[in-house]
DNA sequence: TGTACATCAGTGAACGCGCGTTCACTGATGTAC
DNA sequence: TGTACATCAGTGAACGCGCGTTCACTGATGTAC
């Protein structure tokens, strides 16, 4: 990984950066894409900045804080791809937009997956980084971090709130219970299931048997599975 | 992770090991079911056998090799708890019982999975093994644990030729294709529809939403799932 | 408008850590005679 | 049966590596007066 030997790093010609905290983190994100969740490197991050390492220190609360950030915005960024899915659906009824809708979350998720692969791989990483796990899907809060959760890190953008790939999930399955093509049984628990089959697939796609599959064969799969999940899920009690 | 400050070393009273080869092995193994592949060092397992760290050069090339080994070994037990599920399946025609094997099949891969978490994530493991190592000492291209199969490590016990995972799942699609429960169609790449269900509600139970559910919630989870994959596969060309 | 001053973001130097890996060695073991 | 010897599994010592993290500092910036 960019083994900067020494002259790599970006000169400064203020004093202070401007922002570095936000500097930090996208320089964390780019680790992330090129070479996932290992790749989260504090002092490589600041190098790219063109800081010393311990700078990071004002802004994140060591490397869990700064790696919790990226998993943070790579999660924000697959749920991002799902709403561009989402946006695509066309349905004759209700019932077919719902059905629509839950085949779009898990396309966004799927592509996804394969175009942002080491930000994938980092938002869903485990390991010595277990504290405040998927701190935005299961619901449990994420303790560390000097600037806090939510207004942590404030989009340069407009939207203040992200979305959620979780509850965009739950979003279509929801309106297919709405829309009576899920029974309030079938609806229980369905988020689980749908999850389950469209991880496991960008599993696969990702560092399993299919990761050397061809464009044709990968989209074939997933449609596959997605037609699978949707059939599979409205199974008769 | 055992911090022995000097004395856990186990002493021998021979010069020579026995069978360090083995015990090495063993050794990752243990390491793999405490703490998951990062925990599978070197140093670590020559320290738990009761030898000097570079005594595993004699037997494993390096660490990537005794990582190998380790995952082949998990890779053979999971293939062992399927054939375990497998054995117990008893079906009134060959449809049903063909049907039975594929749930099977799953029900052993997810049970090795909550049972086996430590070495089912070894086994599975991608990427730098280990976040101390991180991403600059990559270089090598990373073997995959599936078409890896072939063990690097002979058995000493009597079994020399060892089970795999995939090819039990083909097994039991095949079964059901003979059967006419699948079409050729359905039956063609059927394998990662499958796979992919499965192992994404592992990641789902190990450490993704479902880390924390009751055993009856899994359970039942993981049945429903299984179902969905029943129906799903034989979706309607 | 100019000046004194407090703030605190970034600096410079240094740690200890455990890791994988290398080298030259040594001495228990099995074999050849 | 005893003895010489080659083998090679395990030793002992040492590396360099990059990491995260700490400490005392410094000087550009914004603010109060």
């Amino acid at each position: 990984m960019s083994k900067s030997g020494k002259p790599a790093a970006p000169r400064r010609s203020t004093y202070r950066h401007g922002d570095l905290q936000r500097a930090l983190l996208e320089a964390g994100v780019a680790l992330a894409q090129e070479g996932g969740p290992a790749a989260v490197v504090l002092r490589e991050a600041t190098r790219r900045v063109g800081v010393v390492p311990n700078a990071a220190y004002r802004h994140f609360k060591g490397h869990a804080a700064l790696f919790e950030a990226v998993r943070a915005e790579g999660l924000a960024r697959l749920a991002e791809a799902m709403q561009r899915e989402m946006a695509l659906v066309r349905g004759a009824d209700a019932a077919s937009h719902a059905r629509g809708l839950l085949s779009a979350v898990g396309r966004g998720y799927l592509g996804f997956a394969q175009q942002e692969t080491g930000l994938f791989r980092t938002a869903f990483a485990s390991g010595p980084y277990d504290v405040g796990r998927a701190a935005g899907l299961g619901g449990a809060a994420q303790p560390n971090a000097i600037d806090a959760a939510t207004p942590a890190v404030p989009r340069a953008t407009a939207d203040s709130v992200r979305a959620n790939p979780f509850l965009l999930l739950k979003s279509a399955l929801d309106a297919m219970a709405e829309a009576g093509v899920l029974s309030p049984a079938q609806r229980a628990g369905a988020e689980f299931l749908a999850w389950s089959a469209v991880h496991g697939m960008a599993f696969l796609l990702i560092e399993g048997p299919l990761r050397h599959a061809g464009q044709a064969e990968r989209t074939g799969l997933a449609e596959r599975l997605l037609g699978m999940v949707d059939l599979g899920l409205a199974k008769p009690a």
